[in-house]
DNA sequence: GCACGGATATGCACGCAGTGCAAGTTGCTA
DNA sequence: TAGCAACTTGCACTGCGTGCATATCCGTGC
């Protein structure tokens, strides 16, 4: 058909490509991501490494592949709200797209575990969180009152909420995962936003 | 030789270390990073490339090395300011220690365009800024008020006012280096900090 | 049913990053 | 002058990532 050109193997590509992440991500918790070769998560899945690289770009795709669609995910779910909405109430409500998402709090705290074990992993899991805010800050712009550098202020809200995310996530992890996310990150907004401390300006 | 194991030494090391890197850098600017190979840094600083390795983790340590050090710089700064000034505003002051750093703007525009320009670089620099919180939130904890999740708050915080400083950032590299760097950054601390808008304000 | 085109799987060879090891080399110290 | 310790370098090896060539599979048009 004209509109779905090949929709069968599309979708056979998607599944096998989620079937590769996991498997992969299994293995990488279970052994260590450095002491895991492509080639054993080829052979794990039943692949050649080469095909492995049919489906993600490199090794760290492998493991955070997930990390873009959570983006997009939360993109989609702030598009949604209304314009009128403050952007950080817009944006609170976007993450808590993540709870859908999200499997089981044991696949999660696996898949943090192994991204705070590795440096390489945990720099891509930042540049990754950090691009996310091309996605959001085009959507909250139209928030923000007019002023100079309204994009600039868009980019640093999104930034910041993402931030804060972060920020909660890694408190989160410290305490075991026996503490609801949000509420973490309620207070990481609040300690931001807070007005500065009683006294003055400063030059 | 008790108090200086050797000063020597140590001394010559880190003008090696330096002008590797500097050497490193510029082939980089030129060529491009992925162009370049650790064989060729080598041969233009007249070492060995196994003798890189002595110097640098790896090729992405050779180009970001500075990050660090511009961290503890910051940090140091901030651990002058006095501790019952607000957060933000040491936190602003100790920032601004890069304007002493940070050589000619020409050379500043060279290295973030070569960091804008590859994407691993990209990443271990949105990492290594990360963990400048690391520094900065002990430092800031003591300011803040008792409450809970005081250590949260001390890394959100650090966190936020890093994240300005990248959005400022980028927002400076956008325009060319035309405007004032903590102009920007004042504009998107002002935007992340100012109270939730109701959607029409005033001029 | 059959031949074709496009997408996919796989093997092979190669370049390059990064590491361990072992053998020189240099400079400081006793 | 002997010797130690740090530094340099070469060599071999693992593993990631890529280009290329081949084989296979699927859907389409004849």
């Amino acid at each position: 058909m004209a509109q779905k050109p090949t929709p069968l193997r599309e979708q056979t590509r998607s599944v096998v490509r989620s079937l590769l992440a996991r498997t992969a991500i299994e293995l990488f918790a279970a052994k260590g991501y450095d002491n895991t070769t492509l080639e054993e998560v080829a052979a794990a899945a039943g692949v050649s490494r080469r095909t492995l690289f049919n489906y993600f770009r490199n090794k760290e795709d492998l493991a955070l592949s997930g990390l873009s669609e959570q983006g997009e995910a939360i993109a989609a779910r702030l598009a949604e709200r209304p314009v009128e909405e403050d952007a950080w109430t817009s944006l609170r409500a976007a993450f808590q797209v993540l709870e859908d998402i999200d499997t089981t709090p044991e696949r999660r705290l696996e898949m943090i575990t192994l991204l705070f074990g590795n440096e390489s992993l945990r720099a891509g899991h930042a540049e990754k969180q950090a691009r996310w805010q091309d996605l959001f800050a085009p959507l909250i712009e139209p928030r923000l009152p007019d002023s100079d550098h309204r994009n600039l202020q868009a980019r640093a809200i999104a930034a910041a909420a993402i931030t804060c995310l972060q920020a909660a996530n890694e408190e989160w992890v410290r305490l075991g995962g026996q503490v609801d996310l949000f509420d973490l990150y309620d207070a990481a907004v609040q300690a931001i936003r807070r007005p500065a401390s009683p006294p003055e300006k400063m030059t």
